[in-house]
DNA sequence: CATAGACAAACGAACGTTCGTTTGTTACGG
DNA sequence: CCGTAACAAACGAACGTTCGTTTGTCTATG
């Protein structure tokens, strides 16, 4: 028997598991206990109510796309590189953290009003990381002048955020060709 | 007093509505009979299941887009004349059935095996009808040689199927504008 | 033209089930 | 042996759905 007891991220990372399969009110406590060999209410052992643990969740998602565009714009100064490392770091983050990712897009609109606000502060600070990266290579003729970088940016992040939608690991397409692929898209519609 | 009653057209629509606000399993019957002023027990004089009131929505959506694409391929030739009517297409639908494309993007996987299936083979057409038309670019030349159909087909509807999440109709961008950033952004990004 | 019958829409109460959560108790690991 | 993890049972509320009945409207017939 090498089974061990259950640690409060065992449960959190199965909650995000879940939400991210069946979504948060898609998934009950019960259905939770169940994937982790015990029963529902004794996951009340480890968290004080499902709503805590969207919030967990997702706060972890805002967190890891946080950090991810603080660490491309301090690794990088010029503007297609600093494209190209948000584009490659955002890719990391959805593949390593799948079920995290997919329950921080899809599922953060369940949270109460003040949960969520932050969640789309962050949202819209990561948003901005982009923005600001692609008015920078307006400004320095790296892309060309005619793109609005508020529409630009909503695009590219589109692509991005839609990745949990079809991306596989097992698929065809390995990482660093999705990069590419995704840098070359980037980079031709940007001039 | 003008109140009309409801007819099974209504409840379909209010359901569309609730569903693409706060989700499938978000949304009690009881919920949907207030929105229309009814209880919810009366709601099954119009339809048979809740159920059956997804199905109804995400298959109104699937027709939708299903017309989009037929016409657009219809009434143009060249590749780029098919791909902007496309996009232009694609944005009517969403811009002018907002709350059935939502359900039809994020609900479609709560329907039963069944119908999801037939709405998964619905959205595989769908998607092949840009894989196409991008094949078709890169043929006569007018793409980029070094586009791979398969993953911008996927990266720009990628870019449509977020609309619902962030474009209005009262913000500061107007529909043909829209269109034309969508175009300009795509034709770009293809070479 | 009046009226009885058919019909659709809605009600209100209740069904059995599941929901999130609480309580009290037991067992196991450090 | 203490503390935590888990159990078992139970709570009240909400869930989707069914039932018998009422209401209002349309239509066919006498």
């Amino acid at each position: 028997m090498v089974t061990t007891r259950n640690t409060r991220d065992d449960v959190v990372q199965a909650a995000g598991r879940l939400f991210a399969e069946r979504g948060y009110h898609g998934t009950s406590m019960r259905d939770l206990g169940r994937e982790l060999g015990l029963l529902g209410s004794s996951l009340y052992a480890h968290v004080s109510s499902k709503q805590d643990l969207l919030v967990d969740v997702v706060e972890e998602g805002a967190r890891l796309f946080e950090a991810l565009a603080d660490a491309a714009l301090a690794e990088h100064a010029s503007a297609r590189g600093r494209l190209r490392a948000l584009i490659s770091g955002h890719v990391d983050v959805v593949v390593d953290n799948i079920d995290v990712a997919r329950t921080f897009l899809n599922e953060a609109r369940m949270l109460d009003d003040e949960h969520r606000s932050r969640i789309v502060a962050a949202r819209d600070g990561y948003e901005e990381a982009f923005r600001t990266v692609i008015a920078q290579g307006i400004a320095d003729r790296s892309f060309r002048s005619d793109v609005d970088p508020k529409t630009a940016s909503i695009f590219i992040l589109s692509i991005l955020n839609a990745l949990e939608r079809w991306y596989r690991t097992d698929g065809e397409l390995d990482r660093s060709d999705l990069v590419d692929e995704l840098s070359l898209f980037a980079s031709a519609a940007l001039g």
